[in-house]
DNA sequence: AATCCACTGGAAATCATGGCGC
DNA sequence: GCGCCATGATTTCCAGTGGATT
């Protein structure tokens, strides 16, 4: 039933793209400089979730190389490379030029490399942008004339609100590039696509397609993982194609598994945390330390529990109501995401940990 | 109105880890 | 193998904030 499963995942780039031509345009239009040599301006995309931003720059990219093969491309995904540090590191990393850095490397030296590797241009996706917490890493960046950035965030206001004066004013110039939601159509047919390529023929209809996309609302993300966790399904059960009831099966699987995978990162005592606000719906500060420390054998201390509850609000994985006194904290409500969507797919978070 | 208190989050100190040169 | 030393994680310390209490 699967034939390439690859295709199904979120990080495929397709060879061809639907629904995004104008995107891909004003994208490569604003890169075309380097064809000549030239250095273009910072491009920036802008959009939410699942709307294909990642994708469309990587495409475009791969375009531009088949064109210009002596440009390299280096992907940085700031959740994971926030510093400023890991952020040069992993595009010195993509060049080859990481070779015998170490940690004890100064902290110039990275910068210096950098900016010697300019036997030829590099363009560096930045995406999720505004997880980088050190932005000064911007405006080493921007310092390098053979070094042109493509930044990838959700919105204008709050990515440059984060930005301090000098990489503002430097950044402020730049192609923008916006995305939006996909209607349902839109989503249905790049899932038509995907699928003729990853699954036989006949294995899903039209219909069901719609259907996927419509519970998806929008985001191609959520849509993929609804195929591919029904397409499994039906294949586990040695079904030839997909059926109602495996593809119903699938979509409060595939809107929670995304939460779940973030969940799953986290490490003890933040899971613990999260049982404990998931289990109480709200609970204020106070009370939270005092059932983890009851719950764990080695507690940490107040103030790193503190810092742990701000990451997990970064994840998006618990909301803080209020400010100081009187804050609570509770779980984000699933559905105000997803509007209009049942009550059914609500799960029991304690009851995931193992 | 003054004081108390619970809470937040910045900054600096300390601990743990692991690669490197010798 | 041993000491050195960055880095990252955690802790310690503390100022700031604003609602609650007296």
């Amino acid at each position: 039933m699967i034939v390439d499963g690859r295709v199904l995942r979120e990080d495929f780039v397709p060879s061809e793209v639907v629904h995004r031509h104008d995107e891909v345009n004003l994208l490569s239009e604003a890169l075309e400089p380097l064809l000549y040599d030239e250095r273009p301006d910072p491009a920036f995309l802008f959009g939410p979730t699942g709307v294909g931003k990642t994708c469309i720059a990587r495409y475009t990219l791969a375009q531009l190389r088949e064109q210009e093969p002596t440009v390299r491309v280096a992907y940085v995904n700031c959740w994971q490379e926030y510093t400023r540090f890991r952020v040069l590191y992993s595009i010195l990393e993509a060049v080859d030029r990481a070779v015998d850095v170490h940690r004890s490397t100064p902290k110039d030296e990275l910068f210096d490399r950098l900016s010697r590797a300019d036997d030829g241009s590099i363009v560096v996706i930045l995406d999720e942008v505004d997880q980088l917490e050190e932005t000064s890493a911007l405006y080493d960046l921007h310092r390098l004339p053979h070094v042109s950035p493509v930044l990838i965030a959700n919105r204008e206001e709050e990515l440059f609100a984060s930005f301090d004066d000098r990489v503002r004013s430097r950044f402020h110039a730049g192609t923008r590039v916006r995305f939006d939601r996909y209607g349902t159509a839109e989503l249905a047919a790049i899932l038509a696509n995907r699928s003729e390529k990853a699954l036989e023929p006949g294995v899903v209809t039209d219909a069901q397609l719609r259907t996927i996309a419509d519970a998806a609302s929008g985001d191609a993300r959520v849509g993929l993982g609804i195929l591919r966790s029904a397409a499994r399904r039906a294949e586990r059960q040695g079904l030839a194609s997909i059926t109602t009831s495996a593809l119903e099966a699938a979509i409060p699987d595939a809107r929670t598994a995304i939460r779940r995978k973030t969940v799953e990162g986290l490490i003890e005592h933040q899971r613990v945390l999260y049982d404990v606000i998931a289990e109480a719906g709200e609970i204020e500060p106070g009370d939270l330390y005092d059932v983890y420390e009851k719950r764990v054998e080695e507690p940490k201390t107040n103030r790193t529990l503190r810092n742990y509850l701000t990451k997990m609000v970064h994840y998006d994985l618990i909301e803080a109501v209020g400010e100081r006194r009187g804050r609570t904290y509770r779980l984000v409500d699933e559905n105000s995401e997803i509007t209009g969507q049942d009550e059914e797919s609500e799960i029991d978070p304690a009851s995931d940990s193992r």
